[in-house]
DNA sequence: ACCTGAACACCGTTCAAGT
DNA sequence: ACCTGAACACCGTTCAAGT
């Protein structure tokens, strides 16, 4: 029945996001992912066309999911009073949360791939769809300057996603009292955005 | 004599980056880069630990030859006259620039080191300087928002860095008339901070 | 000190075969 | 439709040996 193919699958794409965790890009062999799930060592073929396939699987549920917190904070947001601009400030905030927490995922998230999976892209158009409709209430309340909210949440995210990413590989002055974390690069953002 | 061996350790860091760029990391094996560098297969083995440490090695020319740029930038600013502010952004730009032409390398420079390799840590804390020092200039000459020299470096470094990754990855809104690239959203920034 | 060739363990992928 | 076991080509790394 399709239930078992649905769930061998998910199995498969579980088993292949806790090696990314435990042990880096390296740790993800077919094999083990296999052995993990319960079944053969290419039996991942029978549900993928190959190992970047799998991997891409495991990418999209990590957008999903990053959808999916956005969309209940912009939930909780509506049902509250609150700063539309404070929402999307803890957005961004859980955005860098998400790729501190899982380095590996968010890698590999933005990694480059061969193919073009079209989970992929819809998962990243959804993810960034979120956002720029908080953006654009945010816009609204005054707390965020006008312009084009596409470019107002790419700015957001491009900092983001380079402070995470910078603070990963240790370039984010790691000495001295100068010392600012991603969080703290985010939040100088939206201060100078306010100010603008 | 020494000549010899820093040649082909040069040659080995070479065939490496060459093969990064023609097909990305998985082209890089041992195998080929002893081959272009006239060697044999674990030749390497006595000029690097392991293929890590000759990526690594990648990585720090990598990392100097930015700064080099930026040092490029500065001096000639020195020279003219010359926004102090728009040599910064300069910088910035070219760094994007870099990441947009190199993806693999770029990549590979703020990818995950199992082993800590001093020369790469040396090489960013100096290219982080030399930012750190134009923005300084830009800040003196009014250009920059006051405040820790070394955050308003990192807020630049993290926007361009996140820029060129979103778009390497796909993820900057690729269609539509809301379309900005990394230099879009880099000009926007300092649009911001001259506003503040 | 630097290099080579053989060897080992491991991995992605393919294939013939089973239910 | 999904899975298995054997097999193939390839790779990182080690080792004994050469200069």
């Amino acid at each position: 029945m399709a239930a078992t193919a649905t769930t061998t699958r998910e199995a498969l794409v579980t088993a292949a996001a806790d090696l990314l965790d435990e042990g880096g890009l390296p740790a993800v062999t077919l094999r083990e992912v296999g052995r993990r799930a319960g079944v053969s060592h290419n039996a991942p073929y029978k549900h993928f066309a190959d190992k970047e396939e799998l991997l891409a699987a495991v990418a999209a549920r990590e957008l999903n999911r990053q959808r999916a917190a956005m969309d209940a904070l912009t939930r909780s947001a509506a049902a509250g009073a609150g700063d539309p601009g404070a929402t999307v400030q803890r957005m961004i905030h859980e955005y860098a949360r998400w790729a501190l927490q899982h380095p590996v995922r968010f890698k590999l998230t933005f990694g480059r791939w061969t193919t073009g999976s079209p989970e992929l892209a819809t998962a990243a158009e959804a993810t960034r769809g979120a956002l720029i409709a908080a953006v654009n209430a945010a816009q609204d309340g005054g707390s965020l300057p006008a312009g084009d909210p596409d470019r107002i949440a790419a700015l957001l995210l491009a900092t983001a996603h380079g402070a995470a990413d910078l603070a990963l590989a240790g370039h984010l002055s790691p000495t001295g009292k100068g010392h600012a974390g991603p969080d703290d690069l985010i939040d100088d953002l939206f201060a100078h955005l306010r100010r603008a």
